[in-house]
DNA sequence: CTAAATAGTGTTATATTATAACATCAAGAT
DNA sequence: ATCTTGATGTTATAATATAACACTATTTAG
């Protein structure tokens, strides 16, 4: 499990510099080209501590300058999410940066009601046993939204 | 698992008219009125071989005489989810009948990419797992969001 | 039985999230 | 250098959801 938002013992700053690092990595390799617009996107996603909807992330664009109308930052998002660097949480149409870019892996999400501190967690037994399960009912499983909510452990004092 | 849409088992009209029940049950036991436009969402909602959006149940109740102003369509969806008796799909932003309406239990979805055909099941052993592991970071479970994508058995030939 | 309280609905307006369509620009390829 | 493709700019609009307040119906208390 990692706990890549606003954890007491890191530098979240870190956890930026890796992400972005990890993300000139994976275009590379995938032959795609992280622009400006598309990299400044996927640093303030992770400078968020909680998932970042994509008009809040279209404002903070446009504070710095770059065009504001919908379209620009729902093609970063959708880049960023095929490229495996950001995941949406459904549940709140939201979009949190990726831990795990680098791996192949399913985000599960564990978000905290009050605070809003999303936990990202990559259970291989989890994702196996889905498998199995659908597998057994004939269905072929693609995609899995995971999302969790309830309270963390700061939260509940 | 419960297949409880288009299957070609069975006559759906019957989970439609079991499920009526099961909603006059539940709502007389928790205390809550089934109003008339309740009970239609439902119904429409259950005769829908997939989930269906608010707009869409909101035009047919339009065509029934029902208001058509969404207020009504959001108030009958809100009232039904936490009556239990129906889910949202956060992924698709649709709404489905829920067939364990009078047990306790979390929805889980399995949903065909290709018919939309969506099946629900409800694995209480997932459900502990998940509770472990939440557990063992301190964070107490609440609420799950579990939708798995693929192809059916059907969609696959 | 009636008044008060509460729950439900009607209505208008608007907020929030997301995409379509087409023009223009910029980067890498021949 | 020009061609091609991918990326961005721009305008408009679609799709999903809620706020706020007026009105009505049902239940409850006296």
């Amino acid at each position: 499990m990692t706990e890549h938002h606003h954890n007491h013992q890191h530098n979240h700053n870190d956890c930026i510099e890796q992400a972005l690092e990890t993300a000139e990595a994976v275009c590379a390799e995938q032959g795609q080209r992280l622009t400006k617009v598309r990299r400044r996107a996927l640093e303030l996603i992770w400078q968020s501590h909680r998932p970042l909807g994509a008009y809040q992330l279209l404002a903070k664009l446009a504070e710095e300058g770059f065009n504001s109308a919908p379209p620009t930052v729902y093609r970063a998002l959708d880049f960023l999410m095929s490229a495996g660097l950001i995941h949406k949480v459904e549940s709140m149409n939201a979009y949190l940066g990726c831990a795990h870019a680098d791996k192949e892996h399913k985000g599960y999400f564990l978000i905290c009601d009050e605070c809003q501190n999303v936990m990202e967690f990559d259970y291989q037994d989890i994702h196996q046993y889905l498998i199995d399960k659908a597998a057994q009912q004939g269905f072929e499983l693609r995609a899995e939204t995971i999302e969790l909510t309830g309270l963390c452990a700061d939260c509940r004092h």
